[in-house]
DNA sequence: AGTCCACAGGAAGGGCAGGCGA
DNA sequence: TCGCCTGCCCTTCCTGTGGACT
């Protein structure tokens, strides 16, 4: 691209980049001064916590709601506001987040405790000690001195599908062994029957208090993006009509403000991008197909090779299949791409996969004489189609 | 009512990669 | 570093299934 094109898109961008004031309020790890529809939730949560300030021990609490409910945000700031009262009144509190879905870091016994050795300041190595060792290091540097320790593992259900309960058993006992700090454990999910399949001395030590966050209906999601758009937005450019649309089509999805926030911030992009000055309901339906084909693209993306060879037999060939058309397909795909082809029991079951993907429609039928089969079709729109079949011939070869 | 088709989908086990522990 | 363990992906083998056809 020549010098002056790129030039002219920098100077237009500073030119025209006055619809937004900025996007950081936009963004799913800001953290607003004031949590909008989830007082009677933090009130629930600090009066579990509160009785730290006295330097006693809180009860393990569970929380529970599904994506984008205001969950981990709600626990943060209401931790956060403990310990600055804490710090006011010379109380010691240490309060210790670890996000179990974060693959390699935090997703198994040895590597939470190894994050938790970390944050007391002991560096452990990423593997080779036995995880009994592990324990002693965790335990000698929290009881190193009298302080009353929070730990809020979110995402907890990815903790315990991967390593098991192991590790939530032995730390909702490990304040027997204490003398001098004291341990509580805050447990976040969105999975709601996560305890269900726990422990049963697990799951009674663990669910001392629970909190359910129940999903933002739409005149809720409506108040939380007037009041993010409001920091966000130049005033005035948010043509009226915007935000309900948004807090609609959110609400459809469970509730979810994360989306709806999503939803706001790909509108006014698109909008940006196009130089305008305002933001009308035109933009929200364009984000909300954006948003659409995004996500399913990084689906997509992120499938093994030889789901992405069915999915490129199902897009090059649009009429709907059987199982057993489909493999023939497939077959010549992988033939043509060098791909080993897998057995028809386990391609079978990718097909499946991508039918709980939302990808492809997949439906059982009986053809009488002819065998019992899936019926299986695109489930996509044309556009997204065509973006998949760019995507699979782009970025991994297919043809 | 029995047959038959074209699979569906469960069970068992092999191979492999990566993590754990000494 | 290396053996053991575990989880995952995959194959093989098998039984089950809905409905048109006989």
């Amino acid at each position: 691209m020549a010098q002056t094109s790129l030039q002219k898109i920098f100077s237009g961008y500073l030119k025209n980049g006055n619809l937004f004031l900025s996007k950081d309020p936009l963004s799913p790890s800001y953290d607003p001064s004031t949590i909008t529809h989830r007082d009677s939730q933090m009130e629930v949560v600090a009066s579990i916590l509160a009785p730290c300030l006295r330097n006693e021990k809180p009860s393990n609490t569970f929380v529970y709601g599904k994506t984008g409910t205001g969950k981990t945000l709600c626990v943060r700031h209401v931790v956060g506001e403990l310990a600055k009262t804490a710090a006011e009144n010379s109380v010691q509190i240490k309060a210790v987040f670890i996000n179990c879905k974060m693959k390699k870091i935090a997703d198994t016994e040895y590597r939470v405790l190894a994050q938790l050795c970390k944050e007391f300041g002991y560096n452990v190595p990423a593997t080779g000690l036995p995880t009994n060792r592990l324990y002693e290091i965790f335990y000698e540097s929290l009881d190193s001195q009298k302080q009353n320790v929070l730990l809020v593992l979110d995402e907890i259900d990815a903790l315990v599908s991967k390593g098991g309960d192991n590790i939530l058993y032995n730390l909702t006992r490990i304040n027997q062994d204490l003398a001098q700090a004291k341990l509580t454990l805050i447990g976040v999910t969105n999975d709601l029957s996560f305890s269900e399949n726990l422990d049963p001395r697990v799951k009674s030590s663990l669910n001392e208090e629970e909190i359910m966050f129940p999903p933002y209906n739409a005149l809720e999601l409506r108040d939380i993006l007037s009041e993010r758009a409001r920091m966000s937005f130049v005033a005035g450019s948010v043509k009226e009509g915007v935000i309900q649309k948004c807090a609609a089509l959110a609400a459809q999805e469970h509730g979810d403000a994360r989306r709806a926030l999503d939803l706001l911030r790909v509108a006014g992009e698109i909008a940006e991008r196009n130089g305008e000055q305002h933001l009308d309901e035109s933009h929200v339906d364009k984000a909300q197909e954006k948003i659409n084909v995004d996500r399913i693209l990084e689906t997509v993306r992120t499938q093994p090779r030889q789901s992405q060879a069915i999915l490129w037999a199902a897009v090059t060939n649009e009429a709907a299949t059987t199982t057993g058309q489909m493999y023939e397909r497939y077959k010549e795909v992988c033939k043509k791409r060098g791909l080993e082809t897998l057995g028809p029991r386990r391609a079978s079951d990718l097909m499946s996969e991508l039918g709980m993907l939302g990808i492809l429609s997949v439906r059982t039928t009986s053809k009488g004489r002819h065998g019992r089969t899936k019926q299986i079709s695109l489930m996509v729109s044309k556009h997204t189609q065509e973006g998949i079949k760019e995507m699979l011939k782009k970025d991994f070869y297919f043809e």
